[in-house]
DNA sequence: CTAATAGTGTCTCTGAGACACTATCTA
DNA sequence: TAGATAGTGTCTCAGAGACACTATTAG
């Protein structure tokens, strides 16, 4: 077979909201080129493993790797893309629940730490342009799909469910259309739990019905 | 950096629709693994290009590029896809008008021929699931985007278009409720011409009003 | 005038969006 | 009882889908 020089790589945009701000988690880069500025978590991909599973191997560093959603999102390929050499890289996109993420990435101080989308550092090599398109993805996804379970605590309010929408597509709804919405697709269950800690009524806690990724027009 | 033993090709799913039918293009294997079954067409990407370059290049090969619509679809990486060794193969779908396919993947007879995305040969590799990935990600683009412009000559009838979502959707639209859509979503103009050489009342032609591949939500 | 396809309008029903007040809890 | 958030119903308008006949051409 023919000769080649190039490396594969897998990148992870690692989302959560965290503050009622959707928030995708950067390192800090130790070495150059791009030394100290931010960077998505990226790795090699072994020989003898697919890409998906490289992502989650990487994903185990950062989260308590349960109940998380990880997805292909596209191929970054350009051949100046890494300074030192041919690198290709596999994106790949994490939704994961705050109760999910893992103690030390919760520092500020940390070299491993969520930013608001709204309020980025400078990004070494493409990875800006990696994460704008996880961020159109992650529209798409939530629009057509009941993927906003990944990124709530399994049990959650209805005003959660819509602050969720609201954050990650930057517009607001009325409250009482989109639980009319949320009521005919059919998707959340009630269970007989309320909120508990409230200053107020506490609200009912939901459900999914479903864990599956299904397609549901939502908006 | 890291020692890696991955190879990166391009695989191209070819659409076009021919005889009224959906239809990809193959080619028939000459050597070992899977001798004499089809395949997808790849080829290995350079070090110097990204792959869509790739991908442009492989495509050059079977049709008259102008006015083709190339789009990557998802990365296949299965360490065991290929019997040989670890190759990781970026997918892109490609759609063409039938204008623009050169003659030599006309002959029954060619090692490089169209069938029909209903009565498949078997294929080679993980091929069958490129495929169907690509068989999907084609129905979403009709449905949200004015792609069906570039598997339609660039003048053509409302007959022919809604054909072209029949086919592909794999349902029919009602006459007068399909034309009222399209007329409303102002994505194509009539020309002053009509058909020509028919033996019935000859239909207005008509061309799409952008090039630019736009969201608009058609079926 | 026959065969073949092009081309056109109306009605019904469903879903989206605008809109304001009462209920329930804690402190 | 004050403060805070939960929770609920109606009306209007636009778009989707069902449905059948006339128009225009070639031969």
């Amino acid at each position: 077979m023919i000769k080649q020089k190039i490396l594969v790589t897998v990148d992870n945009v690692i989302f959560s909201i965290i503050k009622d701000k959707l928030q995708v988690l950067l390192i800090k880069r130790l070495i150059d080129p791009y030394k100290n500025q931010r960077a998505i978590p990226w790795w090699f991909v072994y020989d003898n493993e697919d890409c998906q599973t490289a992502a989650y191997r990487e994903l185990e560093e950062e989260t308590n790797v349960k109940n998380v959603y990880l997805e292909q999102l596209y191929t970054f390929s350009d051949p100046k893309r890494d300074p030192r050499g041919r690198v290709v890289s596999i994106a790949y996109m994490a939704l994961i629940s705050r109760e999910n993420i893992l103690i030390k990435a919760w520092s500020d101080a940390a070299e491993v730490k969520f930013f608001p989308v709204k309020s980025l550092p400078k990004l070494a090599f493409d990875h800006k342009k990696i994460l704008d398109y996880a961020i159109q993805r992650l529209k798409w996804k939530m629009e057509y799909t009941n993927v906003a379970q990944y990124i709530l605590p399994s049990k959650f309010t209805l005003s959660q469910l819509q602050n969720v929408y609201e954050t990650i597509l930057n517009q607001k709804f009325d409250v009482r259309n989109f639980r009319k919405k949320i009521d005919k697709l059919w998707i959340v269950k009630e269970t007989w739990e309320k909120e508990i800690w409230v200053q107020n009524r506490p609200a009912k806690l939901y459900q999914f019905r479903s864990k599956k990724v299904e397609i549901v027009e939502i908006i």
